[in-house]
DNA sequence: CTTCACCTTGACCATACGGTCAGGAAACGA
DNA sequence: TCGTTTCCTGACCGTATGGTCAAGGTGAAG
């Protein structure tokens, strides 16, 4: 059964498994790339280096640089919709917010290249984007901003703009990923440990959770 | 004697003027340029254009684009220095903290190119500004979390870590320049008003202030 | 007017880049 | 085994870019 299993996994798969790891090879490659050297600034020749493969591999799999780019834009945008859940189905803002900004600072520091890659692509008028921005990120800001401004109403936080909440709760998370360099700088070249995460999250959660009144 | 002083202005100038008229175009040209692009992104030939001169004109003002990079990089560190000084001679954190958000959110509506270049710069590593992180800001930053730390000390606000109340300073206030491209498209694609300006201020600084048990 | 330093610029060059393609190898189904 | 689909890749191409240069323009000093 469990050889049956395997067979049914791998069976439909040689061939797909080639073409799944090497998407993914290409993919943490150019995530890495693009973010350490900008959409400008990489080469479709360091990508393919990174990832092993000759250059004319990559646009068997990609297309176009462009493609290339787009699919690591939209990983990064699923990952942090995933994190929002943190935020559903939360009694008040100390569970909803906490485990959000712990969530969100998870992701600064597993996935720093995808958060600079998306830093970069906004930065830069989202040309790629536009539309995610306009629709789900739309979106899903008014969901929550709603859940936050119930949270006023029922008494559990101070009356605050539930919007620049938000601004400042992804530009603190994301700062750690994004300004990494500059905080590893900041601590003697070397980067933070396990405790010095434990403490930056902790700082976060405290001042944010004081800032708006639920502590 | 009007006229004297205006010659006296001009006289060593006709020359001198040319030449800082036209790096100071080249120089407001490439900030935005460089904000929209990215380095790699940008050409020599597009801030040329910006800039209304012709390509090689640059190259006789500025060397390589490296050069003129560095330039711009080194115009929006200085210009974040000079608000630091607002930190100083404040009595507490309440004065110093919300003059510095005041400050830093102004520079953010008045310099948002700068602001995206700088982050840009270090988001791919500060290859160029590396020395200026280890050494100006190193110091800058040492001497402020001292004065946040004797802030705490007299009990002026609560023993949070001051490192961590920087990072959020910095996060959130550049955040409007940064990620102002987003920020206007959650705004119905409108760029903030002076209004929404003013409540953006002002919500950053009460929470923080209440964050840090400072109000 | 002459001189000289500074400024301007079209034309040019070498390079590096994104992308193409043809031909071959490897995997799979029958 | 054979045919077919998928995968692989060295060689190649057109273009755009950073940078150069030589020749000419321009303002000021003597």
């Amino acid at each position: 059964m469990s050889g049956d299993a395997q067979i049914s996994r791998l069976k439909p798969g040689r061939r797909t498994d080639i073409r799944r790891e090497n998407e993914r090879a290409i993919l943490d490659a150019a995530e890495k790339v693009f973010a350490e050297a900008g959409f400008g600034g990489a080469t479709m020749q360091l990508i393919a280096d990174m990832a092993g493969l000759p250059k004319a591999n990559l646009h068997y799999y990609f297309a176009t640089k462009e493609d290339l780019y787009r699919r690591v834009v939209q990983q990064i945008f699923e990952i942090w919709l995933d994190a929002a859940s943190s935020f559903d189905n939360a009694p008040g803002p100390v569970e909803g917010i906490g485990a959000y900004i712990d969530a969100k600072m998870d992701i600064s520091r597993t996935h720093p290249h995808g958060s600079k890659v998306w830093a970069s692509e906004v930065m830069h008028g989202a040309p790629v984007i536009q539309d995610y921005l306009e629709t789900t990120l739309r979106d899903w800001t008014n969901g929550r901003i709603a859940v936050i401004q119930r949270w006023i109403d029922e008494g559990k936080m101070q009356p605050i703009n539930p919007r620049h909440l938000l601004y400042m709760l992804w530009a603190t998370t994301q700062h750690y990923a994004d300004f990494g360099h500059q905080i590893q700088t900041l601590n003697d070249g070397k980067p933070l440990t396990d405790t010095q995460w434990r403490e930056a999250k902790t700082s976060v959660r405290d001042m944010v959770l004081r800032g708006i009144g639920a502590i």
